[in-house]
DNA sequence: CAGTGGTCTAGACCACTGA
DNA sequence: CAGTGGTCTAGACCACTGT
């Protein structure tokens, strides 16, 4: 083998970690590289576009390409379901429904969902146990106005999430992470002291710009997020 | 123009996420998708490749391609710098040394960065502000035996992050996020309340299985990390 | 204007793996 | 064994943008 494309990346590579190419540096360009590694220019051109889209270097046209002054380096997180999260870690998982009502949207909740003062919600609250121990309490709305057959739905049989993620497709979803002291509701359910610090996980999902759900996720204290790359 | 790879993406991308794909439905081969829509097999490999890599399809060998079953989303986060983070959001960025001196690894740090006894630490605290409020308390370990020259740097003049992003290359980094309750320290340096909720960063950073740096960053309350795809 | 990356093509060979 | 994706090639045209 000549030289594959992860052979013309992992070179790279290495001339930036190793310090050889510092930061700011310039890159030959794909032409030359080609010639370089005895490769043609859409070899290169893939090793080249894969260290742009993570990071580590910058293209542009004309310019040619530059090993990134500051690596904006980035963090890959996935977003499991929670039952696999917990049985990953050989864990027993356990849901439960704790209550669900229909409602119109509260006036803190209307604009982040962008719906109007009659739209109709399906509110509901559950927790997730992994081997008894609670591990998340749930707070999620579901708009009915897009989904109306949520209605039908017996979620003491399927939690919201599985559901939602099995039958409903969705194209955008907004995500923000913050920690919060437990209030005595949340320290109840989750069988801490209130003002504990809980993870806490806030997202919303749309589809096509209309609002298909939001939800309030709290871990039992000691969660811990982790990624490496 | 025909069809370009963003063409077939955007096409396919439609059919999985207005459900006429449904999980589990199978997806014409390559070579079927490039005549239907009257481009090469490269173009359509390309749409293909980036659908798996963003783990909406499943793909193999002779199997085919798949929708997948439960869309493992991923959630991305770009790691900036403080300062860029700060002066971002329009806020006047300032830093502060607080202590600095040289030690020994702790025994609960040794394992963690596969450090020797006698392995030489220098370890610092320090404080990010924006625009006069305290916005994150950084408590780090260098590891001299891998980088000596952070002992002749002044660390009064630029923060660790900072030093170490400009002039030392790295391969590999842990994270992980987590809830803790701020203790006197914190509650001092951050202006708030002891146990109040702080969102917390811990970071190892290495070269080729060589621990550089480790950092425990807490941040004000408050504090929010967000994302979106 | 000219150099660089962005993309597409038609064809080829190969690796893997299901039947 | 045969079908599918994985990769590479040589060449081409184009879009963007620094000079």
């Amino acid at each position: 083998m000549r030289a594959s494309y992860r052979h013309v990346k992992e070179d790279i590579l290495r001339h930036i970690t190793s310090g050889a190419w510092p930061p700011g540096s310039a890159i030959a360009s794909e032409v030359d590289l080609a010639s370089q590694y005895g490769c043609a220019r859409a070899t290169v051109n893939r090793a080249m576009r894969e260290l742009a889209e993570e990071g580590l270097i910058e293209r542009r046209r004309k310019a040619g390409s530059r090993v990134r002054d500051v690596p904006v380096r980035q963090a890959r997180f996935d977003i499991p379901l929670i039952r696999e999260e917990i049985e990953h870690r050989g864990g027993r998982y356990k849901y439960a429904l704790i209550a669900q009502q229909n409602c119109t949207a509260p006036d803190w909740l209307r604009p982040r969902l962008k719906l109007k003062a009659e739209g109709r919600l399906l509110h509901m609250t559950c927790m997730h146990y992994a081997s008894g121990a609670p591990y998340q309490f749930e707070d999620r709305w579901i708009n009915l106005d897009a989904l109306p057959e949520a209605e039908t739905v017996d979620f003491d049989q399927i939690g919201p999430n599985e559901w939602l993620i099995q039958m409903v497709p969705f194209t955008d979803v907004d995500m923000s992470f913050t920690a919060q002291a437990a209030d005595e509701v949340l320290a109840a359910h989750l069988d801490c002291m209130p003002g504990d610090p809980l993870f806490h996980v806030e997202r919303a999902t749309w589809h096509e710009g209309r609002a298909l759900t939001y939800v309030r996720l709290y871990f039992a204290p000691g969660y811990r997020m982790a990624t490496s790359y």
